[in-house]
DNA sequence: CTAATTTTGGACTGAATAGTCCAAAAACCA
DNA sequence: TGGTTTTTGGACTATTCAGTCCAAAATTAG
């Protein structure tokens, strides 16, 4: 997952995964059966983790809930590389449905986690707020793969959050 | 450069090139010295055409400038394949510092055009602003490549924009 | 201990890749 | 026209790639 997550689909090489997993190339065939399976497992994986943190930072935050989970999205712990799934989309998902289905999923999970935390009663009456905010921290990854100053998208981030919030 | 957006980088190959410009290898070679130089002279033309029509839709937008600059940024031209600089950002800005630096640019145009049209007094008073509407145009492109029906995508950008713009 | 089964290393295949090279064709020019 | 320069087609090289295959090693079972 974690060579996938840096070098994408494409520019991953079978030395490359079976170097990282210690493993040999007929040991690779046997439990993976080809490449892209192992990719499509990983995405998966990377997918319920990213759901199951963004959950827990939800749950956990001190005060503000939401600004939490911007920060979460917009700083994702692999670093430079950004999100998984989102360069995963990038580069794979007009060509390829299974890809964009994961990541539809994806998104659509983050969209509703922030619902739930803006209104717990009724989240449904807050969805596209939610994917407002979604978005927003998305694109903020783009800037930073780019290289902007983090502090830069800090006051982005900030900026927006609160008009958002009112 | 319409190959390389519609492809990327890596997944574009010389033959593709070739065929698409009526050329053969060897002028090829002697035009443009190699893959790489192309890409980035594709990458250069991609931005500024862009930010040109940018511009341009800012000028002569009927009422709601910012409204139809998002749109813009939100449904490019190409169709599926989005923005080429978002997308060769994700594909390469981490381990290609020229792409890094001309997606940056990039997107400090597209910030700096916002800016101007939100105040056209004192741009500068409201960067932040502008590099939100920035950063949520761009993360909706996500939305968009993964396959979000459209209605979705207008509806958040249209609860985002609102709330923004009070 | 032996025999059957599973797993492993890594050589191998065929296809695709970026970039080179040169003889032949085309364009140019005096 | 005849000679020089530029451009062209496409064969060629060296490398990389995903995926296959099998003999040897390791594991398991009786």
């Amino acid at each position: 997952m974690k060579v996938f997550w840096q070098k994408g689909f494409e520019a991953t090489s079978l030395d490359d995964l079976t170097k990282a997993m210690g493993l040999s190339r007929s040991s690779f065939y046997s439990a993976f059966g080809c490449k892209q399976s192992l990719f499509l497992q990983a995405l998966e994986h990377y997918s319920k983790n990213g759901i199951r943190n963004l959950k827990q930072v939800a749950d956990t935050a001190e005060d503000d809930a939401v600004d939490a989970m911007m920060q979460a999205l917009a700083n994702p712990k692999g670093g430079p590389q950004g999100c998984m799934l989102i360069n995963c989309i990038t580069e794979l998902a007009p060509h390829d449905e299974q890809v964009a289905a994961i990541g539809r999923r994806h998104l659509e999970n983050i969209e509703e986690t922030f619902a739930k935390v803006i209104d717990p009663e009724h989240p449904e009456a807050v969805r596209d707020k939610a994917s407002a905010y979604s978005s927003l921290a998305i694109g903020t990854l783009a800037l930073r793969k780019a290289g902007m100053p983090a502090e830069r998208i800090a006051n982005t981030l900030k900026q927006a959050k609160t008009i958002l919030s009112t």
